[in-house]
RNA sequence: CGGGGUGUAGCGCAGCCUGGUAGCGCGCCUGCUUUGGGAGCAGGAUGCCGGAGGUUCAAAUCCUCUCUCCCCGACCA
């Protein structure tokens, strides 16, 4: 992409209602834009990113067999009424009558809907166990939204929902998706630290909610500080799950396992929550199965949520500098940012063509700075928008070949030639 | 929902107290000069001063109502 051709509406100041690093630097990059308290519009690079990441998450589902779907956004009050959640939801859900005076709802969340079509469709335990989820906007009513996308009152949502035919089937599924979240988290560059949590009116340890450290975040976390040396090595969710770690409201100092010494306490963005809530909804529903011996089972559920778009400003918390954002490779929007530095120069301007033209045919996602601006004003561009690599074509390089690589991440720079440097990525 | 603030050009702000018909920086447009970390000079465009009502010869400014957005507390991915 040419930024000449694209639509990068970058700000030079800080807007005044961002608090927090994230929402700064989402605004001022460009990645989105306020539409009212708690609602945005993506923009084309916010929108890039918030791609990558459904498309992570989407492959690690596919791969451990659940099935996406897709429902709609807008839902009656029947079935909320049909699970007593009508009256229990507060004002966080939001109602409205359609011209018929019929009240419907902007769903918050999808357990009834998703059940009603389990009951539906599925008669028999040969067809469970199963997870269908959806990557889709909700709508909740925040009392305060604050912080950006951060909590918004609308915000894309990755939400899944288990039918089993047992509670032992029910684990099973738990530990599925436990396991595809941490690997979900890890491959967009963070370290997610699942937390027990507050399971609700079930009870027991079946919930969990991952949380990524960051100063900014609103949880606060009891882990054993053992599971900060699991960092960045090869997942192992068998230690990571012998390990002390808890939300605030689930850690009770006096029955805690962990020697205070080794007790650390910390702020976390929650950008999962997991959780196995048995029969609340099948029952109700009478979501049942034929069981093998023909008598009907009641099927036990769990729902397992991602922040998808809390994710992108929960990786901009935990990865960026005083110039902007460090995106991680794997949900940058583009893989390479191209500098020219001198338009004007007809040597430079044939090699940034040629770089441009030559990366684009190995697929490489580059974006190209082609705009008459100076040198500056593109360096303080590249390092806002914080694509992973920069490549920077100046007329001293151009006349012998030489173009300069720049890692965002760490600021070091290489002299390469041509062919050396497309070779790098 | 309670408490506090805010609304003036695309962004950041001044002007309001003490009414006289709107200004600064950045950005934007034109030209020239510049050109490896947010340029210089010269010219130019852009505002229902959040909205409604009122006071007044005259309102961004004073009064009343209303809305928006932000911050501090209880809910959530």
């Amino acid at each position: 992409m040419k930024l000449t051709q694209y639509f990068f509406p970058t700000l030079r100041d800080d807007p005044q209602e961002a608090q927090i690093v994230s929402h700064k630097l989402m605004l001022r990059g460009g990645f989105i834009t306020q539409s009212s308290s708690g609602i945005y519009s993506w923009l084309p690079m916010g929108l890039k990113v918030l791609n990558k990441i459904s498309d992570i998450i989407r492959e690690e589902q596919n791969k451990v067999g659940h099935i996406e779907v897709l429902m709609p956004t807008i839902q009656s009050s029947d079935l909320w009424r049909e699970s007593g959640r009508y009256e229990d939801y507060g004002k966080e859900m939001l109602r409205f009558t359609d011209r018929h005076d019929r009240e419907m709802l902007y769903g918050p969340t999808n357990e009834e809907l998703i059940t009603d079509i389990f009951r539906t469709f599925i008669k028999s335990y040969k067809h469970i166990p199963l997870t269908l989820y959806q990557i889709q906007w909700k709508f909740r009513d925040e009392i305060r939204p604050r912080f950006g996308v951060m909590r918004g009152r609308e915000f894309l949502m990755k939400d899944g929902y288990s039918f089993d035919l047992d509670m032992e089937g029910a684990k099973k599924s738990y530990k599925a998706h436990y396991e595809a979240y941490l690997r979900t988290f890890k491959r967009m560059g963070l370290t997610a630290i699942p937390v027990k949590a507050d399971s609700g009116a079930i009870g027991g340890d079946m919930s969990h909610e991952f949380q990524i450290l960051a100063q900014t975040g609103e949880s606060t976390l009891y882990y054993d500080s053992e599971i900060e040396n699991l960092n960045g090595q090869d997942l192992d969710i068998d230690k990571l799950q012998s390990l002390y770690a808890a939300a605030e409201e689930k850690h009770d100092p006096s029955i805690c396992p962990v020697p205070a010494d080794k007790l650390k306490v910390a702020k976390g963005i929650e950008v999962g929550h997991i959780f196995y809530f048995g029969t609340k909804y099948s029952d109700p529903f009478g979501a049942t199965v034929m069981g093998s011996d023909g008598e009907p089972v009641t099927v036990h559920m769990g729902s397992y949520g991602i922040g998808v778009s809390r994710l992108v400003a929960a990786i901009i918390e935990a990865s960026h500098d005083d110039n902007g954002i460090i995106w991680p490779e794997a949900v940058a929007p583009f893989k390479v940012g191209l500098v020219n530095l001198k338009p004007s120069d007809e040597t430079t301007s044939a090699l940034c063509e040629k770089f441009y033209v030559s990366a684009l045919a190995k697929g490489i996602e580059i974006l190209y700075d082609d705009r008459d601006e100076r040198a500056g004003v593109k360096f303080a561009d590249m390092d806002l928008i914080g694509l992973p690599f920069q490549v920077i074509i100046g007329p001293k390089g151009a006349a012998t070949g030489r173009v300069e690589i720049k890692i965002r991440k760490t600021g070091e720079r290489q002299d390469l030639s041509f062919e050396d440097a497309l070779k790098l990525f």
